[in-house]
Formats: C-alpha cells, structure tokens, sequence
DNA sequence: CAAAGCTTTTTTGCATGCAATTTTTAAACT
DNA sequence: AGTTTAAAAATTGCATGCAAAAAAGCTTTG
C-alpha cells in the first residue's frame, strides 16, 4: 500500500480502532484471542502504527489486554470484572435517570416509548438481537438525555464490556420475562417523572441483569 | 538515539504517558498549549512512535486535545466540562462510600485518619499544595477500600481533568474552612460505619467543590 | 501599512525498517 | 515416544523516513 495520491481527511487510528471493535462485536475476533497485528492491517487496509495506536485506547476502554513483548489479545471479562462494571453502571444509570426526568422533552419520551414497544414486540416474537438492539437504543437515549458527555462516554465504554462478556453469555427465558417487566415500570417512571424511582428502578435492573450475566456465562473464568 | 543494546524492559508508551501527565500537572505543558512532538520526544528521550501513543490516550482520559492535522494540545476544561465531570464524581463517590463502610478494615481506617489530621494540620497552617495532597490521599483510600478497579480507574481519570482545572483556580479561604468541616463529617461518618450518611457526604462535599471550583476560574472558557 | 499571494520551513500522519523477543519448527538426546 | 535443545521464522516495540498539511517568512500590491 503506497500513500500517495490520498487527500488527508482520515483518521486511520480511528478508524483502525472502529474497525477492531467491529470485529470483536461480529465475533470475528474471539475473546481471548491473540491480535495479530499483520494481519488485521491487511484486513482494514491500513498500516501497524495506527492499528497499534488504536489497541492502546482499546485497551484503555477495556475490550483488549496488552500483554508485554506478546501484543494484544482480546479482553476476557471474567466474572469478577463483571462483578466490578455492574456497580458502576448501576450508579450511573441512577443518575442518568435522575437528569433524564429532569431534562427529558416530550418528543424525546415518545422516542424512548417506541423503543420500548419495538423492544417489547422482539421479546415477544423471541428475537434475541433485535431485542438487544432495542434494549441498548433505550439506554443510550436516556443517557443522552443529560447531555453529560463525561457521564456517555464512560457509560459507553462500561457497556462496551459488558457486551463484549455477552458474548459468553446465554440469558434464560425467566430472566428475559423478567426484564421485559422491569422495563415497563421504567417506562412509566420516567412517564411520570419521578426520579427517584427510575434511579432506583434502573440500578435494580442493571444489578438482576449483572446476576443473570454471571449466571449465564458459558466459560467460568 | 540508537536503540543499540538496550533490553526491551521499557514501554516507552507508559513512560510517555505518565511523562506528558507529570508535566502537565507540574505546569511544564500549560492547558491550551500546543504540544510539539518533537520537543517532547527529546524531553522524554524516546520517539514519536510511543509519544504519540500516549498522547491518543490521554487524549481518551481528557487531560489532552487531539486538533486534526495540527497534533495535540493540553485540554483546557471549561465550566461546562467541569459541570459535567461532577455529578459523575459524586455519584462514584458516593457509591465509593458505600462500599467503602461495608469493607473498610480497622487499619485501613486508621490509614485515613492519620491522612485526615496531616491534612487538617496544612489547612491550619494555610500550605495549600500540601493540603490538596492528602486530600487527594484521602479520597483515592476511600475508593481503593471498594476493591473495584473499574471504579478506580473511572475515578483517576476524572480526578485527573479535575486537577487539571484547578492550576486555573483559585480556592477561596471561606470554602476552604468549609471543606475542613465537610471532611471532619466525612472522617465521622465513615468511623460509624454509616454508609447512607458518608455517600450524602461526599456528594454534596463533591457538589460544592465543583461550585467554588467553577467560581474560582481565573479564566472562562 | 495591511492584505493577499507566493515560497520556505516546520510539523504532522502514516508507512516502513530493524533489532529484541517470542513462537514455531526441527533435530538431538534420553 | 516424549523431552530438551538449537536453529529458523514470525512478531513485536520502537526509530526513522517521507509526503501532506500547516505555520512562518517573504514579496508584492492596493
């Protein structure tokens, strides 16, 4: 690959790092899995020094271990690493859904409804990825509410884990149910504004789903 | 530079992270300034290779400013920046907090009083930096007590830009007196054990630190 | 004298090269 | 055969090279 002739408007080290996540999101790159540094310059077009600089941020946000003189590898999350996201997230959402009543729009509401009812029809059609789709839009818009950038991009890079555990992970039937139900009664607090009740809502939710991951991992690490 | 010898014990990227962060803190790199690489990589003594590594993530932590095609510079935290790191701040101490009364043992404890009397000691005789030390100190025990490295790491981070923020700040003597009281009921509460009590503590100890930080801003961004 | 165009210099972004290290393969030995 | 040792190949970590872009100097022009 010869660079000339190319304007500059690229960013190959984000680029470099959007593709990797993309990767271990596809299950193209399993966790645990040893980076080979050739051969994913081959695969996204682009050269060692960007991809390496984008395995540092990775590694930074969790979904990639350096191991010194060995490259990198993809994370394993283990469930003690689980046991030690959840909390955060829980915390977190609390308080996302504390500004979120405080500063949501009524458009903004109706969007998070429509999410959920396309969410509710996943679940009752047993469409697990759409469903999770759905699940993740939910959370990002109430996030977003707050318009707190520190508050999403840390939020973002614990959920980036936390799916990248998901990966290992089946969910139960019950489990499902269960968190169809307890969005529900998300749903209608944040309809009513109440604060307090979503934050509490929200970190229950988030600690039961921390329980079930646990549960549901497929490798014990 | 001839790396002719030399045993590979290093990660120059470390180094330089930890390198650039030094010199940010010590005011070597001032917020807004631009950072040349070059001069850097001979301060440092290392290539641009491992710098720029470092400078990508510390961009990702926020104490750096990634200006396409035109490199790096030292992140200047506005007040809205501020007022976004805060409430995420308060809400993981909080939780530190809570953690923290469930585990914390009787020396760490002891730990964080005798922190707590040192620093008590500067706020008397008016030695600003080295009261902020042991403030620092103080806080970092009561989140490593939790065991939680995600929290930990989310934590230094913030605590970073935080720190960043204040070389532009002045502390009035009022707030200062006031957070002495403040950490009086922190140390309290955490020797009784209240968990509730210390996490209100220690976001409204957070919230009004962020208050008189933004206030005391030498200059608005 | 400021503004607008140049040319030159510096700096950045990325690719490539090279030595240190690890991994793989092969051979020798028990 | 299975383990140990040695050689070869592959891979990593970092330095360096080179083109694109930006910044700094000049020169010219209104």
């Amino acid at each position: 690959m010869i660079g000339k002739g190319l304007i500059r408007t690229a960013n190959l080290s984000k680029e470099a790092a959007s593709g990797v996540r993309k990767a271990i999101f596809n299950g193209v790159l399993v966790p645990g899995e040893r980076i080979n540094e050739k051969s994913l310059c081959a695969a996204l077009n682009l050269s060692r020094t960007p991809l390496r600089e984008a395995l540092k941020v990775l590694a930074h946000e969790g979904l990639v271990e350096l191991l010194p003189n060995r490259g990198a590898r993809v994370a394993l999350i283990s469930a003690t690493t689980i046991d030690q996201i959840f909390p955060v997230m829980a915390a977190l959402e609390a308080l996302a859904g504390e500004l979120a009543v405080i500063k949501i729009s009524d458009d903004k509401l109706a969007e998070i409804r429509a999410e959920h009812f396309q969410m509710a029809l996943h679940h009752a059609r047993r469409e697990l990825a759409e469903y999770f789709y759905h699940n993740q839009r939910i959370h990002n818009l109430i996030f977003s509410v707050g318009e707190n950038l520190t508050l999403v991009s840390i939020y973002q890079s614990l959920a980036g884990q936390i799916r990248l555990a998901r990966l290992h992970a089946n969910i139960s039937h019950e489990r499902w149910d269960q968190a169809m139900v307890e969005h529900q009664n998300i749903l209608e607090a944040l309809e009513k504004r109440d604060g307090q009740k979503l934050a509490n809502l929200l970190r229950e939710h988030l600690l039961r789903t921390c329980e079930s991951l646990k549960a549901g991992l497929k490798i014990s690490i």
